[in-house]
RNA sequence: CGCGGGGUGGAGCAGUUCGGAAGCUCGUCGGGCUCAUAACCCGAAGGUCGCAGGUUCAAAUCCUGCCCCCGCAACCA
């Protein structure tokens, strides 16, 4: 019988940086799916890959004086060296910069304009010529730019939209048939209620503001915007052709099984990539799975905080399948998880040192120590065995139910329970109690022979989770891998195998505090106590070097805040009255974080008196106050060290 | 009233869909054991489930109001 395919996809990676281990989660689980979904007997293709175009990448390119193509090509690269280490077993790793992937784009561009989905229209709006930029009416202020204060022009911008609304109805249908299609369910209403019933907007799915995209083949000034460009990966990457010209793998594989996504991309996969392929006439995919986030631990991630991790720092301290098993078993179903060094220090210790790695190792001394490595079942059986059959018969099933609803984390703890369940089993027989006399070591040797069963059917069960441990530990014991249909037995270990003479240590306890240590050495200090080293830390690009004329046309002045309060319905801006000389101001500042109005007024603080003026939150600001900052972001004003009437001119 | 997520023993989380004895892991304390990576096993302490009302025989769970935290968005001049 030919297997059952199963296709599953991650969301393509944005290269515009090295993906931290928050993006890695996503791979790692998904491997494991993947990996399962073969034990279960299914012909998996996993595909991953990279998201190239858009402005952000042209523009980073342009910081780092490279063409956009070097850039992704780096970053591409980097991508996948990341996956590989994490030792994931994609079939397919896409770049929208593939050639064929291009030209398909192309083609389902051209066919879904042809069939009037795609039309030319205009990006409506008022235009502020010398900021060249758009607004809306609600944007204005005074009905003026609100950047720089001059009237503005109703103009119009071209650009192709996608008929979203014509797809709407028949949309929502499908996702009241199917419950299924969006996973978790409380995601499904959320997208009901905010985007579909309310009714969908035109999607705009062409830019002409920069070029590093796939041009519009008709018409070239044109570049195809993200979503059109991104999403169909998943169908140009089996081989897909609106022509007709579709590969045999892609009728094989299409419809996919699963797109494994981010929470946040929930929308797009569930909304317009099913209207996408609608109307390119083509199956929708079964499941949608938007997964929740990895946080960091302590506060925001900041590089200067040193606490941004990337999986192969983590790696180098831990090993790939730690770091597997962390940030699977850390992440809830449908809630953020948390990583942090200290997470993944215990979790290391407790779990996978001491309940697994201890448990195979005070096993394989046993056996060594007792009957020189051979593990024997004699049949010497007692009611206790009982128990632990039990639980290593009943771990599959419960394995089998968590993987099918994608409850990774819990299928995990299932396969630990197996693992605890033994080492009860260990002090329940006490083995070194049963060495002691010759008339009881036919019992001994069950009792080992026990645990070696149990440690196989775990190993075996733990190989999509942690591919490179299940099979150390199953050379150690020297037993085969299980397959899912073989585990409805208790004891199909070879009576008469013989463990490894010298059991290597499969997780060695790291102490918590040497691993901060070391980390603050290597990325800097992780938290609060650094004020010294902070000062040589903080390193500000170096703007271009100015004239004193240059310097000349900025006006600094002392300035006494005689007023301050907070702006409301904003969270950073305090609104400030300050006088300047003769006359006062009103000063727009985002420093509420920092700052109570209380604690300010009375100060004297360093204004720059000849800023353009500009509106914030409807307010005017009429000047800047100067902040010093440090490489957290925390702002401290400027004022004279000796006093100074206000107005004084800085220079 | 911008959008969304969250507040459950010291820490990290489950449980909330569809009310029905507050649960898991770690840590702490006490005990057991010695095969093992100071690991393993057993027991205990510790929570007004953010606050205030309401519905109900019964609320972590449903309803109303409020407080606080976190992302994103916006205007961090």
């Amino acid at each position: 019988m030919a297997k059952k395919p199963y296709y599953m996809t991650t969301a393509i990676a944005y290269t515009s940086g090295k993906p931290h281990i928050g993006n890695t989660y996503e791979i790692v689980l998904a491997d494991s799916i993947a990996r399962y979904r073969r034990e279960q007997g299914y012909d998996v293709f996993f595909q991953t890959g990279t998201d190239e175009h858009g402005q952000k990448i042209e523009l980073k390119a342009q910081e780092a004086g490279v063409t956009p193509k070097e850039f992704v090509d780096s970053v591409a690269g980097e991508i996948r060296r990341i996956w590989d280490l994490m030792d994931t077993s994609y079939d397919k790793f896409i770049r929208t910069t593939d050639g064929d992937h291009e030209a398909q784009v192309q083609k389902i561009f051209k066919k879904l304009y042809d069939q009037g989905d795609i039309y030319k229209g205009y990006y409506e709006g008022l235009y502020c010529t010398p900021c060249e930029s758009f607004f809306t009416e609600s944007q204005l202020v005074d009905g003026k730019c609100p950047d720089c204060g001059r009237e503005v022009q109703p103009a119009k911008e071209e650009a192709y939209f996608f008929k979203m609304s014509k797809y709407a109805p028949k949309l929502i249908e499908h996702i009241n048939a199917h419950p299924e299609f969006i996973q978790p369910v409380s995601r499904k209403n959320e997208m009901m209620n905010n985007f579909l019933l309310p009714g969908l907007q035109d999607l705009c799915v062409s830019r002409t503001s920069f070029t590093w995209g796939i041009p519009v083949d008709f018409d070239p000034k044109h570049v195809i915007y993200v979503w059109l460009d991104a999403l169909t990966n998943y169908i140009t990457g089996i081989g897909y052709d609106c022509g007709g010209e579709s590969s045999e793998q892609f009728k094989k594989l299409w419809p996919a099984n699963l797109h494994l996504i981010g929470k946040d991309i929930i929308r797009f996969h569930t909304i317009y990539w099913p209207i996408f392929l609608m109307a390119l006439g083509i199956p929708l995919p079964k499941q949608i799975f938007g997964h929740p986030w990895l946080l960091q631990g302590d506060g925001k991630m900041s590089k200067s905080k040193g606490n941004v991790l990337y999986a192969d720092d983590l790696v180098e301290y831990f090993g790939v399948d730690a770091v597997r098993y962390f940030v699977l078993h850390e992440m809830p179903f449908d809630n953020d998880g948390v990583i942090s060094w200290e997470l993944l220090v215990e979790r290391l210790n407790s779990d996978l040192a001491n309940t697994l790695g201890n448990l195979v190792n005070r096993t394989i001394s046993m056996s060594n120590k007792y009957f020189g490595g051979v593990v024997e079942n004699t049949g010497a059986v007692e009611p206790v065995d009982e128990e632990l059959k039990n639980v290593a018969m009943e771990v599959v099933r419960k394995v089998n139910a968590k993987m099918d609803e994608l409850r990774v984390a819990d299928a995990i703890s299932e396969i630990f329970a197996l693992f605890k369940r033994c080492n009860k089993y260990i002090d329940e027989t006490m083995p070194w109690v049963l060495a002691k006399e010759e008339a009881t070591k036919p019992r001994l040797a069950t009792v080992l022979y026990n645990l070696v069963e149990g440690i196989c059917i775990g190993a075996s069960l733990l190989e999509s989770f942690m591919p490179s441990t299940s099979k150390k530990i199953l050379a150690q014991v020297n037993g085969k891998k299980r397959a899912l249909d073989e585990m409805e037995e208790f004891g199909l270990y070879p009576s008469g195998n013989k463990v490894t003479e010298k059991p290597e240590i499969l997780f060695a306890r790291l102490d918590v505090n040497e691993v901060l240590k070391d980390v603050e050495k290597k990325f800097g200090k992780p938290e609060e106590e650094k004020e010294e080293a902070e000062e040589a830390e903080i390193c500000v690009e170096a703007k271009p070097e100015v004239t004193i004329e240059d310097f000349g046309k900025l006006q600094f002045q002392v300035g006494e805040v005689i007023a301050c309060e907070a702006v409301k319905k904003s969270k950073k801006l305090l609104c400030f009255k300050v006088k300047v000389g003769n006359q006062v101001r009103q000063i727009v500042s985002g420093i509420k974080a920092h700052y109570t109005p209380e604690e300010v007024i009375g100060k004297k603080v360093m204004v720059i008196t000849n800023l353009k003026p500009a509106k914030l939150a409807g307010l005017l600001s009429e000047g800047m106050l100067l902040c010093a900052e440090d490489g957290d972001g925390r702002l401290a004003l400027m004022t004279p060290d000796k006093d100074m009437p206000s107005g004084a001119e800085i220079c």
